[in-house]
DNA sequence: CCTACCGATCGGTAGG
DNA sequence: CCTACCGATCGGTAGG
């Protein structure tokens, strides 16, 4: 048995890439030095620099880790089906849980999609192009029985909801002010990003279909 | 009459702050050095900072032009209204408009929600926040009328419309690829978020309304 | 994983 | 608005 200092011994790599996702997200990452992620982990620069070649590299590695943990998620998440009114509400619902669940990765993805769009346009076009076209695709069949609105255009209200869930996500520090309450601000701001998207993709129950003619 | 190399002399300070605010709104505070701008100005780094003190100076000085721009614009574009129905539509086209007219607009604003949520905090409280209110109290006295769905929470659903409107600028490069056409991808998106925040806001016409009893 | 060290560049100053 | 220059810090290397 040897003998160490810190609380967690082995994973320094893991540590280090906890530290990093943690900066990056809330400083950016010309805003971190590397000098101030060895810092949090408790070890020295050139240390830091055995583990990831270089600082692009961790980045480069950081990213890929938010990216393979969708890779997980995205199907788990479209799986909470019930019917399809409430398998629709749970997706979303899922989605900002993910986002909620480390408030850092939306901050990430949104620094990333500023800091290099073509990289970020990369992974998008494979990893989550297609996920897109499959909502989509449900959508169009549940608008051939007539539950959908006739004027929703699929592609573009999937990216819409996306863009409130991560926005959410991002303003929730800076729109408290925003919304009387103040501290049940987030909340809030999920509750109505559910009923929008909700109301936006619906016909009204009880409207047009209701086996008429 | 004093002989001129450069196309525009005397502004220079002018010049300095559209380069920086470009700079800035492209690779973030602290991914543009002063060099980088004096370069882009064509001037030597010390007589940029002959002109603004320092690099935060500089800063403080491109995000307030930014919201004095507000400040004249959301009035104009508040009072662009017809019919409750074409107001509302109206409203929220001028908003794009806003900032499509220079698409570094809504990233500097995201950048700097995430670069420092504090300052945009009190930014918000003091310049945007009564008009959140103004536009709320509108809704609110709409809703009464029965024009409005009545499970609306305005304040938080117009903080959704804004979010939608900023994440459609930021990602438009990056979101290309999601919809079918590519090219015709903003004009796509806008019509989609117009259509959003109209269906999620309005009874359906013909509905509740109409001089019942 | 460390000490010792490097060239380049950072924001900024002195002084004109 | 410029030349000349500064201390501090940047990402990274050598060598163990």
């Amino acid at each position: 048995m040897k003998s160490r200092k810190n609380a967690r011994p082995d994973n320094v790599k893991e540590r280090i890439l906890e530290e990093a996702t943690r900066l990056f997200a809330e400083n950016g990452f010309e805003g971190t030095t590397i000098q101030a992620i060895a810092d949090a982990v408790g070890i020295r620069k050139p240390s830091l620099i055995y583990h990831f070649a270089s600082k692009d590299a961790l980045r480069e590695q950081v990213i890929e880790d938010l990216l393979s943990h969708w890779k997980e998620e995205i199907p788990r998440l479209l799986m909470a089906a019930t019917d399809e009114r409430d398998r629709f509400a749970s997706v979303v619902m899922a989605l900002v849980a993910f986002f909620q669940a480390d408030r850092n990765r939306a901050r990430l993805v949104v620094r990333e999609i500023l800091d290099r769009p073509d990289a970020v346009r990369a992974m998008v076009k494979m990893h989550i192009a297609p996920w897109v076209r499959l909502i989509s695709d449900y959508i169009q069949l549940d608008r051939g029985r007539g539950l959908i609105r006739s004027d929703v255009d699929p592609q573009a209200y999937i990216v819409q909801v996306v863009l409130m869930v991560l926005g959410t996500m991002v303003a929730q520090e800076v729109a408290g002010d925003l919304v009387e309450g103040g501290e049940m601000f987030p909340g809030q701001m999920v509750a109505e990003l559910v009923r929008i998207s909700r109301d936006a993709l619906f016909v009204e129950p009880g409207r047009g279909t209701e086996g008429a003619p």
